[in-house]
DNA sequence: TGTACATCAGTGAACGCGCGTTCACTGATGTAC
DNA sequence: TGTACATCAGTGAACGCGCGTTCACTGATGTAC
């Protein structure tokens, strides 16, 4: 039956809500259309109501789980302390997209890539805007070593199954960022 | 028909190699047992003479790719240059496993997520072992750090749409980490 | 060394299943009078 | 404001298709004598 218009944009937002949590806590390929209808409270053979195909839902998910963590954190310090934390790397439905989907995601559209292409160009901008360092080139430097290293950090600590090897990989990574923009900006 | 022991034993060697590369250039979902046997130059029905499960085939070429990584360069300095080069970032078939399929490893069985979790463990040990500095903290965190900045680096890289950020990337990273492990050396 | 036979690696058709997608239908919404 | 009707969001059965996996069969291998 035909809904109120206002519940149809609230049922958007359910589905990209319901989609962002599946594609990161399970990858794009594992969760289905019928999956994610269903945790939007939905039936599946309405979907097409409101994308295109499957590919079309990623990008438009990406988008807006991208447009979502611009509400940002500048400081790079106050960033990794929460990027590096032991509950970011452990919700990974509700984490960095990157950081779950980064090596998936280089095989999707090219719409569904532009989405985290730009996300990555913002953050690097970002953390280079809120640095008081006079030095262009080393604060674009320190932006781009440290956003890496965290990335990198999260998806090794997830990867390790020790939990001591993962704590560490988080800790370290944190200290070694710290102590490189401490140093670059001394 | 039947085939020869080393015939036998030279099917396996190619049906892991057609597969470590299949896998790293498209993904674990998208090769099929099909893609992986005729890259191999054999029939789909052959497989299960080789391996227990598509799971199992995943499992095992992880354990493979990630032992073939073991022939390494210990130094941080001359492993980063190599990692961080751009030769590096377009073969995606053909190179580092966890840059290529990091964050969908994650979410495979323990068996599969056991080869990599090994395979980072002694990259670190490796680093740490080869670096001259007395301080054993120091050392490892550096190891751990830069290793953690390649590996982000490479995948942001391979994100970037923009071959001139994606470049960036990459150096910027490649400068970050010998800048660093200069500064905690001294 | 030669021969006869059991073994078993490889083939390709077939299976079941679950996926993305389509579609005829339903009934609440919202518009026209 | 009330009524009549066109619209269209949502439903759930159905569709093709491709996947992982199985299996009866083939014929070269390698062993036993």
């Amino acid at each position: 039956m035909k809904v109120s218009r206002e519940q149809v944009a609230e049922n958007r937002q359910k589905i990209l809500d319901a989609a962002s949590r599946l594609f990161r806590a399970q990858g794009f390929d594992a969760v289905t259309v019928a999956d994610v209808m269903k945790a939007a409270g939905l039936t599946h053979g309405g979907f097409y109501g409101y994308f295109k195909s499957k590919d079309d839902l990623i990008a438009q998910t990406l988008a807006f789980l991208t447009a979502q963590g611009e509400r940002a954190n500048t400081d790079v310090a106050q960033y990794a302390a929460g990027y590096l934390s032991r509950a970011h790397c452990d919700d990974v439905a509700g984490g960095c997209p990157i950081a779950a989907l980064g090596t998936e995601t280089v095989r999707q559209t090219p719409e569904a890539r532009a989405a985290m292409a730009e996300a990555l160009r913002k953050r690097i901008e970002c953390f280079a805007a809120s640095a008081p360092q006079p030095n262009a080139a080393i604060v674009r430097r320190t932006a781009i070593g440290s956003y890496a290293a965290m990335v990198g950090a999260v998806i090794l600590a997830r990867l390790a199954q020790d939990p001591t090897l993962s704590n560490e990989v988080l800790a370290q990574t944190h200290a070694w960022i710290l102590e490189s923009a401490k140093s670059s900006a001394g």
